[in-house]
DNA sequence: AGCACGCCGACT
DNA sequence: GTCGGCGTGCTC
């Protein structure tokens, strides 16, 4: 008889808790299920590690009731949560949290399932696949054919057909009975694939997203378990408790999404990797633009690569020209558009074509500045400039939110007039505006999609091709197909270039190659026009000519030098306290105690103020952890910093392969 | 993570 | 004399 329950909790806490269970729920009560239980002053929902029959500990408080009929952490996800909580350094109950969504309830009536769902289905015919996308086949198949774990990265260009190969490959797990995860970065911003999902396999296809009810969430989890299918979703479908997986698709797998930005700040590919490894299934990484990370993995081992180097159709990549502004810089007037880009611009109004623009800032202006004494307007909780709003006519951060009316005179010498500088998209659409009063404009960024159906009805305005000229962030670059798009502009290539993070070059290679992508998917050819003042920049240079392999080489090189990822490993932690004082003084002892404790071979860079050193009124501090190997590094971290993850009172967050 | 307990500075 | 700051410790 077991009459006690081993529960751990959401929480920082490394150790369990033990409970008595009622003696009506002793024979539902099950490793893996989630119960309620009093815990401190109130209740909370933990999860069930084992079942004892007895315990060190005297007086035992009882559990309340159990959370799900089912155990929601079947045997064999116990060691991906491991797994989990020694990588990331977190908890074993943080690590369970993450892989059940805490808004899973089943219903207390069983919920009548469609039987065996094979007979349902009424997929359409898979296309035909060119040379290249074949050869990729073969190798897919081959290596999902034997049954053990293998990473293969698909390199393909934009518009190269990745998708039906994801297509196919997901047919044949079925076909072996057994279930595949299609991971794709934004649910929202990928709907034409989840479309494509949807046709070839019908009932047996299950999109796994945030907004699902209560009742869809419970069924759809309780038929993964049951039976093979296919399961599309973002980050966190990585977990999805699908039977018998086979396949992990990591569509675009370059993608900041994929990386969670809370606690347990994982990443959805290298659990992929962890999660596929355990039960013998084949992952796919899919990008036009792989991360250097994965591309360096797969040239070491070169059977898992395969490359589609031709955009289907045999479709030209389009041309891309660059600009050099630093030639107009001399000359009045020249803010936004170079001559050549507005008279390029001029023939697709003229034609009645489709453009798109790109410049990675929102807002009118980026720097409001005192002409007198030269005084930048700040956010009063962060260290950062207030960017202006024209739209709202605000001054507004970008981090916290915070507003306040924009000042004609300065506040600090009561003398100067304040100058706006710089430019975001709002500025690039009021010019078009001005430079082409006819044409039909539309913005689309973090500000125009603020509400739910924004996104999707601009999408349909613009492929309906009652917008002309398309204004946007990062979020136009990504995805989109409107085969009439004959021009793609890119206003200033140098926004990400010169952030402090060694990513930059590779942020703007992705960008750009996918901001090109964007153009000449349909029949008419596309024209790229990329404005920079670094025109000579690897980055740039590579992704004008589509190249990677050559913005690879470069890169590679740069990372080897300064021992950088895939050469190392990080971990950045960072202290943070209303108290700015306190944070400088622990990241300082704290630093100096992880450099006694490391010996060769682990690098401490730091302590150094974060990039926003102040945040909501928090400052922070940042220590960076370069290691060859992140095995002993975790273990010390726990030790130090103890379960609750603090240093003498300061808060410290861990981040093991930060992006 | 919460929440309570406990020890030092400025207030009716 | 108390109110309240946040440092420390505990939760079956």
């Amino acid at each position: 008889m077991f009459p006690i329950a081993e529960v751990v909790f959401n929480l920082p806490l490394e150790r369990s808790f033990h409970y008595l269970i009622p003696a009506a729920l002793e024979n539902s009560i099950q490793r893996g299920m989630r119960v309620l239980a009093p815990f401190g002053k109130r209740e909370r929902i933990g999860f069930v590690v084992s079942l004892v029959s007895k315990s060190p500990i005297q007086q035992l408080k009882l559990i309340r009731r159990v959370i799900d009929p089912i155990a929601v952490i079947a045997d064999e996800r116990w060691p991906l949560a491991v797994w989990l909580s020694e990588y990331y350094c977190c908890s074993l109950g943080e690590a369970l949290a993450v892989m059940v969504p805490s808004a899973l309830r089943f219903s207390s009536k069983p919920v009548l399932l469609p039987e065996s769902a094979e007979s349902l289905v009424l997929a359409p015919e898979p296309l035909s696949l060119n040379p290249h996308q074949k050869q990729a086949m073969e190798k897919i198949v081959y290596a999902m054919s034997k049954g053990r774990s293998q990473t293969i990265l698909v390199h393909g260009v934009t518009a190269s057909g990745k998708t039906e190969l994801y297509l196919q490959a997901a047919s044949y797990a079925l076909s072996q009975k057994r279930s595949a995860i299609i991971l794709i970065p934004e649910i929202a911003l990928t709907a034409q694939t989840v479309d494509r999902f949807c046709k070839r396999f019908g009932e047996r296809v299950m999109v796994w997203h945030s907004r699902m009810s209560i009742r869809a969430r419970a069924d759809s989890w309780r038929r993964m378990m049951e039976n093979p299918c296919v399961v599309v979703g973002a980050r966190s479908a990585v977990f999805a408790p699908v039977t018998r997986l086979g396949l992990v698709v990591i569509d675009e797998e370059h993608e900041t999404a994929y990386k969670q930005q809370d606690l347990p700040r994982y990443h959805a590919r290298d659990v992929a990797v962890a999660r596929a490894r355990e039960i013998g299934a084949v992952v796919l990484l899919g990008s036009a633009t792989p991360s250097v990370e994965s591309y360096y993995a797969a040239k070491k081992r070169s059977a898992g690569f395969v490359y589609l180097p031709q955009r289907i159709f045999e479709r030209p990549m389009p041309e891309v020209e660059i600009v050099d502004m630093r030639l107009h810089l001399g000359q009045r007037r020249i803010g936004v558009l170079s001559p050549r880009l507005e008279r390029l611009l001029q023939q697709v109004v003229d034609r009645g074509e489709q453009g798109m623009l790109l410049l990675n800032r929102r807002g009118f202006a980026r720097v409001a500045q005192c002409k007198g004494c030269g005084a930048v307007t700040r956010c009063a909780r962060c260290a950062v400039p207030l960017i202006f709003h024209a739209d709202r006519q605000q001054m507004l951060c970008h981090y916290c939110n915070f507003q306040s009316s924009p000042k004609a005179l300065c506040e600090q010498c009561k003398k100067g007039y304040v100058l706006l500088r710089g430019m975001g998209t709002e500025r690039v659409e009021s010019e078009l505006h001005r430079l082409f009063p006819q044409a039909a404009i539309a913005r689309m960024d973090r500000d125009t999609t603020l509400r739910k159906e924004s996104h999707r009805e601009l999408y349909e305005a613009v492929r309906t091709r009652q917008v002309g000229l398309l204004v946007g962030t990062q979020m136009i670059a990504k995805g989109l197909d409107f085969p009439e798009v004959t021009l793609v502009g890119v206003v200033s290539a140098d926004t990400g270039l010169n952030l402090p993070d060694f990513r930059s070059g590779e942020r703007t290679f992705d960008l750009l190659t996918q901001m090109a992508g964007r153009a000449g998917r349909g029949p008419s050819p596309g024209r790229v026009v990329i404005q920079t003042y670094c025109p000579h920049h690897y980055a740039i240079q590579a992704a004008a000519k589509h190249d990677y392999e050559k913005f690879y080489a470069e890169e590679i090189q740069m990372r080897r030098q300064l021992h950088l990822p895939p050469f190392s490993r990080l971990v950045e932690m960072t202290l943070a306290s209303q108290s700015k004082s306190r944070v400088e003084s622990a990241a300082s002892r704290l630093a100096e105690e992880l450099r006694g404790l490391f010996k060769r071979g682990v690098h401490l860079l730091g302590p150094v103020p974060h990039r926003i050193p102040r945040l909501r009124k928090v400052y922070r501090s940042c220590i960076l952890l370069k290691s060859i190997t992140l095995k002993p590094v975790a273990p010390v971290l726990k030790r130090v910093l103890g379960p609750n993850r603090t240093y003498h009172g300061v808060h410290v967050r861990i981040d093991v392969d930060p992006l």
